[in-house]
DNA sequence: CTGAAAGCGCTTACAG
DNA sequence: CTGAAAGCGCTTACAG
């Protein structure tokens, strides 16, 4: 391996030569450092010790990494936004992947040269974050929520918006209102279907478990949503989704059964990003800035790394809902679900 | 600071333990690890020097970062999962904001702990990726070509798809093929273009200006476009875009405007991701795999870097051809432009 | 299981 | 502008 030594012998200076060379220190004649530098690049120099700085803070997946989802590309945006203040680099690891048997979480970090991490964990894996927060490692974990009180985190919380989202639907006249959420059983959408009921109670309307649907988060998920709604016996007349791939979904396979939105059915879909702009009509959704919960947890984490204090965060960002094109009253036909017990499925033989 | 000196201090033990402890030596009494291993975690200590791991990459924008654009999100993906077989790890740096202007690029890289880089560029900063490959720095440029044999570069190659995708329209029928593009003269968009033209001249069909739309890559901008077509005299029976945004925001616009695709007009659109499934119908698309592409680029990077060889790679990835549901025959009155002038307009106004 | 001492990589005050 | 020497942070063969 390339050291200061092997260099200066190379450039037939000494070591201090080579060492002020590589720092740019003024003294050094230009020739001599050119020459050194040269070198330097040439046999791969890294230095083993010292002048590097070390403003990292990590991304660190506990599972799987899963970046290529708006969610997730959008949050690590909005850290890279938020670390920039503090001029903090980002490193993307995975604790999975790396993190040795023998070594404790501090460990693990401080080897990979972070001195302070986003954690992005699955439901099973929260106790990582709680060994981590034990060991006194500055960490925030995103999107997840923890009763104990040396646990900081920064969440969204979606949960008066879902209900609001809900009842925006029942003051609109609906009734039989469908929920459609992904299989994973993760706290967001357990939120959001404890919402979804609480919404209907207030409301005084019987919980109903056949118009509770659980997909993979993906369209064609939503899309099935959509055509097992449709072709219910006295079927909803509105679709609220806590996963924004599914209500895209949704919308795509409407307009491929020729089901309009809003006249034939509504639908009220949730956007970690910009998804509910792309498809027409625009989705009234219930919106939670990806963004800005990594803008949040980055800027809070690098400045705690450069003030050099120890603090716990528990932070909840309230989502926001956004009323678009997606939304109006029941189609008059169903506006009374037990009067008209077959309407759905007939409308949607007919659209088929 | 912390040290190895002051960590042996407070816990009572020389320095020689202290390493042992933080390097897992199985030597050391475990009760004296556990207390060595507290002290350290608790006084924020950081070796300076040693075991610390430098298996790095960098992702390094030279301008501003755009980790949230799709195709951005889906190569860093790409490039996590490329990196991976050399457990190599991802650090997001950005060279305008952090290069101290008397440092060279290896220099700077090799502060940050890179051993090697992936660089996104705009076009007006391409020397600088000439000047890294010049000092001799492990890098490969992504999405951009150079003619110097000395530059690394993988890149996805649309210009034969592109020539395919607008003879596809052409062996519909389509005669008056719109093009629709961003304003940001970057070399994907500047290839495509260059594609359109070709593919008319290969079959005798004269270009014309007022057929080639420039807009920002927004939604926005494909609805534009898509009314503008709509309203010209004699219009176009198909659009051609060359980015995934606007062909999106076109075939949002159509269904406001009650325009049928592909019906009333064939749309082909550009996706680096899976844009085109989001919609409907479902977008005949040149297709570029843009998490292909990272994956690539780490892999090469990471194995070069682990093989301790110095390679040049200079690698396009052809894009593909899907043909999906946008595209069709030409609407039977607008076959032949010349004999119909106004029926465009006519349309459009009748769907407004 | 532990430590004194040697030694590597690096930086820097001092001397020229 | 350069180098010999002192010194820091760290690791490790050797001795106990």
């Amino acid at each position: 391996m390339s050291s200061v030594r092997s260099i200066a012998k190379l450039a037939g200076v000494s070591i201090t030569t080579v060492s002020r060379a590589l720092n740019n220190d003024p003294a050094v004649n230009p020739k001599t450092r050119e020459r050194v530098l040269a070198i330097a690049n040439r046999s791969g120099y890294v230095a083993s010790v010292g002048r590097r700085v070390n403003t990292n803070i990590g991304f660190t997946y506990t599972d799987e990494s899963t970046i290529a989802h708006p969610f997730d590309a959008a949050v690590l945006d909005g850290i890279m936004r938020g670390a920039d203040e503090q001029r903090y680099d980002v490193l993307l690891t995975n604790l999975k992947r790396d993190k040795r048997p023998d070594e404790s979480y501090t460990q693990f970090f401080l080897r990979k040269g972070i001195r302070g991490v986003i954690v992005r964990t699955m439901r099973e894996s929260r106790s990582i974050c709680e060994a981590i927060a034990d060991e006194g490692f500055p960490m925030i974990v995103l999107s997840e929520r923890f009763a104990s009180p040396n646990v900081s985190y920064i969440d969204g919380d979606s949960r008066a918006d879902s209900i609001r989202a809900v009842e925006y639907l029942i003051a609109l006249g609906h009734r039989r209102i469908a929920f459609g959420f992904h299989s994973i059983p993760d706290r967001d959408h357990m939120d959001r279907f404890a919402a979804y009921k609480e919404a209907l109670d207030k409301n005084s309307i019987p919980y109903d478990d056949s118009l509770v649907f659980r997909q993979r988060y993906t369209l064609a998920g939503g899309a099935t949503i959509l055509k097992m709604v449709m072709s219910m016996k006295s079927r909803p007349t509105a679709i609220f989704f806590a996963d924004p791939l599914l209500a895209v979904g949704a919308v795509k396979q409407a307009h491929a059964l020729h089901i309009s939105i809003p006249e034939d059915i509504s639908i009220i879909g949730f956007d970690d990003t910009d998804l509910r702009f792309g498809v027409h009509p625009t989705l009234t959704s219930v919106c939670q800035d990806a963004g800005g919960l990594g803008f949040e947890a980055a800027q809070r984490l690098t400045r705690m790394l450069t003030n050099r204090e120890k603090e716990i965060f528990q932070i909840s960002v309230p989502t926001f809902f956004e009323v678009h094109e997606s939304t109006g009253a029941p189609p008059a036909g169903l506006i009374d679900a037990t009067t008209s017990e077959d309407d759905g499925a007939a409308q949607f033989k007919a659209a088929v």
